[in-house]
DNA sequence: GATGAATGAGTATTCATTCAT
DNA sequence: CATGAATGAATACTCATTCAT
């Protein structure tokens, strides 16, 4: 009989986002965004199309928190708040993480490829979270260093230090850009796939470490 | 001033499909598809909405014909339709033109990029053009068998043969994946750029080949 | 810290209707009724929506109530159940009255302005208050006596006598009209201000008292 | 069988959209603007909802054209941009004028004074059609001269030269604003009314002519 | 009494498609 | 062949109102 306290309603309020979110999703992957509708969402998690906008103001921005989720979520995942120096035996975890989030968010993915080509997306995407705190390396880095930044930074002085073990000749840059190109292919493999057979990209992770650690 | 023959009517018909699809795929691969409605291709062609309906029963018909259109030169790029049979010689010529059709065909690329994850989309443009049309393999490789497959098939070929000059050990499948991702995770990246510099990319290109030739 | 005696629950209920009501006529005057929700009364009135519809059955309801409110005030700040006669000096203080309340109640009569035109809000809005209770009145003058009605009835008479001290041809009833235009125009143009002058305005009162009494 | 030509599409498109603001004026005066929808008026013009954004681009836009319309055909009636000079004799031309424009665009005024205490409304009006195309007179006047204010500055001119037939002490200034609240007052009246009953208010005009001019 | 989550009917707006001319 | 006015089904979004707690 007595009120929810506020703390009662922030719970429901998150979950019921969650769920909201979670719904949405799962269509914007599977249908595309633009083919699932608000009224489609609501019904499969069972709350009214008006309840939708008491959580987000409008479609868009429902997917907008969906990647900004998903984003944080991932860059969580490499925690980068570290020393951003990657041993061989980081890169090799780095990478099988890698994986593990690319079949973990497997929606997220073919969410953001859909809108990969338009470039204003592309970029609220890619500069949605900033991995590295510590401002000096943002100034220098030109100011709005992102996760995928320090990502590439992290490995750009991986191959420049791996030059050290290298035969003369060896070319870290084009390296680097050969892993990258190998890791996004086989990403877009594997979220291209309706089902993955894990034997089979463990042995691709397998080459791939052999090839570029 | 004389009236037109039938040939020279068919002529005009086809430069006006033509134009139309070259419009449409400009602003499908720039805007979006639902983001471009039928007036505004209209209208960037320079004809009314009515006619667009006198060469394309509907919006998906036309996206459909760019799509076959599309699928269909890039075909025609490779014409697979002689010996199959790759030489060392070939697969560089194989990896250049693919680099110069990923360049000629940008905006089809961040049209199909859209749709990739829609399942149906997918199947359809990958089930579009049967490249080899030697009844005989296509019953052999499972009956649907595609332009794609037969590259693969191809390639598939090249990657075996090649285990002859290989130390012991050499897995032909797996290198043909790391090489199949490589060119992947390449190809998503010049498409994503919104400005490719040719120097850049030959350098790749260049090191690609070494690889995996 | 003893529990609180009905008189003072019915306080309590009344000061929070007061403030819902002055919350919502702010609003309604200066955003308009319809642009005006629930929700943002009951936030800026600091209560829950719930509660409002605890005071109000509707929104329609509380609109209702303030229109009532006001011309209840409105009517009681000229309390014309005295004689009816109107002296000279009584019809100097009138005009002084009526500017008063003109200045006093701007969000009403804002509010009033928005709904002028539709002829059942206006009807509901003039006979809301019934300003001569003597009910042998009431019917002399045709049953639905309203406050307006009254204060017609008290001007007709004041011009009336005013006829004996005016020279041959004076026409009672168009000076009247002039009259009401006149003071109607003027307060209009009071409401319409954004800020108001009083010096401005006193000036012009004395000009309407020197023309029409 | 020959399509519509250019002008012929024009009409149609000119006679559509006056027959849609029609309309839209008749139910918006009638109904007020919020409580009148796209759904309603379409019906009364008989047409599709769609066809209603073919014409305008949206219900404000609708609104806005409508008023555009109406404040220019008022400018029009006055045509100011002869001398600016008013005899008396123009002068009652003038109020005659002001009441025949009033009768004649009745769902006009009441659509007008829905809006009146709202600032922005009321600015775009009050703005919307230049009057004196005298450029020089605009700039002397501060740069934003309107159609209110053109008229504004014809009376004042007129009532500072009556101040030569007038006893001493004549303040042109207030008079003129006697007038203006009378005109106004009697405006307002008149457009409050359901039925005007032109004797009456010819009567009244009379008076107006006779005080003021 | 008090809260705010939840509802759903209603509304503006979009856009592929049709069709008279 | 060509036009663009016209349609209407679909869709995002709003908001007064209800109700479990």
């Amino acid at each position: 009989m007595s009120p929810r306290t506020p703390k009662q309603y922030e719970e429901i309020r998150e979950e019921k986002k969650t769920l909201i979110m979670d719904v949405a999703l799962k269509y914007f992957a599977k249908e595309g965004y633009h083919n699932t509708t608000i009224s489609h969402i609501a019904k499969h998690a069972r709350i009214s199309k008006g309840l939708m906008y008491n959580y987000f103001t409008s479609k868009e921005e429902l997917l907008s928190e969906i990647i900004n989720r998903s984003t944080g979520e991932i860059a969580t995942y490499f925690d980068p708040d570290k020393d951003g120096y990657l041993t061989e035996e980081e890169f090799v975890l780095f990478i099988r993480k890698l994986f593990f989030i690319l079949k973990d968010k497997l929606s997220f993915w073919r969410l953001f490829y859909q809108f990969l080509m338009q470039k204003d997306v592309r970029e609220r995407v890619l500069n949605s979270h900033i991995a590295n705190k510590d401002s000096d390396q943002s100034i220098e880095s030109g100011g709005n260093s992102t996760f995928l930044n320090s990502m590439i930074r992290i490995l750009n002085d991986y191959f420049a230090r791996k030059k050290g073990r290298m035969p003369a000749g060896y070319d870290p840059v084009t390296d680097m850009n050969m892993f990258l190109y190998t890791i996004e292919g086989f990403g877009m493999t594997i979220i291209f796939q309706d089902e993955i057979d894990d034997n089979y990209y463990n042995k691709a992770i397998d080459r791939i470490i052999e090839l570029y650690k």
